[in-house]
DNA sequence: AACAGCCACAACCGCCTTAGT
DNA sequence: GACTAAGGCGGTTGTGGCTGT
């Protein structure tokens, strides 16, 4: 393991709360450099952050065509589907969610699907390590997900999907909400199915 | 009005993965 | 192949605002 680094520095960066005038130097400085080196980012925009930071800042609240709060019925379903297909896969459910941000779908889950679901009578899907939902079964034991070119063998069922269909951020077409559709069938049927497997 | 408790969200931390050398 | 730096991700914490007493 690399040494950490962003550890090292911590004392002598600037932490804390991003100002107006943090922000604006950020958004320029991206606009010159690009949203993907952080480091260059960091030094060159003359802010006292590391680049994990100005990632973070970036991706959470500057990027553009950022939905933020409202989310809607719709939305919120989707989360609580997807969470119980990929578990606490943030990146992977913001994914498939325009606009959305990891860490604000992460911070809607935590303060109000959680005890959402909780409320509705199921077993708890939280962050928990202890967790042992479908979304294990699915996940499969590496929690690599991604790397997995089928999941199909660890669902213990006789729907054939390919998760990684669901996955493919590459197309326009996948943001919209016409997959889920798809998915919500297939959930349905696994629903039944193992429901009537433990009666 | 003052205080306490709760909630939502931004930001940080630490680990893992990946890319470069 | 080994090592290092940087990026990415999920978990956790800090804090400001809101609400109830």
């Amino acid at each position: 393991m690399a040494p950490r680094k962003d550890v090292k520095t911590k004392k002598t960066m600037n932490r804390g709360a991003w100002t107006t005038e943090e922000d604006q130097k950020l958004a320029q400085c991206i606009q010159t450099h690009g949203a993907k080196k952080w480091k260059t980012v960091s030094i060159k925009s003359g802010l006292n952050r590391c680049g994990k930071s100005c990632r973070l800042r970036w991706l959470n609240y500057l990027r553009p065509n950022i939905k933020r709060g409202n989310i809607s019925d719709e939305e919120e379903d989707l989360i609580i589907r997807l969470h119980k297909l990929l578990g606490n896969r943030w990146s992977l459910i913001a994914g498939r969610l325009p606009g959305r941000t990891d860490n604000e779908i992460k911070n809607y889950w935590n303060s109000h699907l959680c005890k959402k679901v909780n409320q509705i009578g199921e077993k708890p899907e939280t962050s928990t390590a202890q967790e042992t939902t479908a979304q294990d079964n699915v996940a499969g034991d590496s929690g690599m997900l991604e790397n997995k070119d089928s999941v199909n063998g660890s669902i213990d069922s006789d729907v054939i999907f390919d998760v990684n269909e669901f996955l493919d951020f590459s197309t326009e077409e996948s943001f919209g909400f016409d997959w889920v559709n798809k998915f919500l069938e297939l959930d349905q049927i696994q629903f039944i199915e193992n429901t009537e497997r433990s009666e």
